[in-house]
DNA sequence: CACGATTTGGGTAATTGGGGGG
DNA sequence: GATGTCCCAATTACCCAAATCG
């Protein structure tokens, strides 16, 4: 996995080669897979996902890990 | 942390032997978290990340601190 | 039924984003 | 156009008890 980098002008990141992602609320993660936040906090906790952390401790997730969840599930 | 020495022709800092940065706009800043950049700002404000202040009051940020704190999530 | 392990849900405090206006 | 600031409802994290599973 890349490391997340900083930093474009525009603010997104530089995964790869010609590649850009920005990061996903627990909300919209949840919206993804049709399940409650509180689970997608879980599965976080649990390892399940990677996340990232805010300096006030919310979670972010990374556009490429979900995309990998929903194309290896 | 290194102080911030004396500019560069593009605009980054010299930090230390062969080490240089650039400062981040809060807008940046909150692409990089997946936030809101008055977030940004709450977190300048509550002391959760340092940041640089301009002749006008407005804020930047040290790419190194914006890493140190990614890497510490 | 009892047991441990995992999942679910409630309560609460802290954090966040939208709107408005400077 | 991006920021800084204020108010307020929605979102989130965390703890812990109840429910579910094997």
């Amino acid at each position: 996995m890349s490391p997340l980098k900083a930093v474009t002008p525009d603010g997104t990141f530089v995964t790869g080669p010609g590649t850009t992602e920005r990061l996903l609320t627990p909300g919209e993660v949840a919206r993804i897979f049709g399940v409650d936040p509180k689970t997608v906090n879980r599965w976080a906790l649990t390892g399940r996902i990677p996340s990232v952390r805010t300096p006030s401790r919310q979670r972010r997730y990374r556009e490429s890990d979900i995309n990998a969840l929903l194309n290896a599930g």
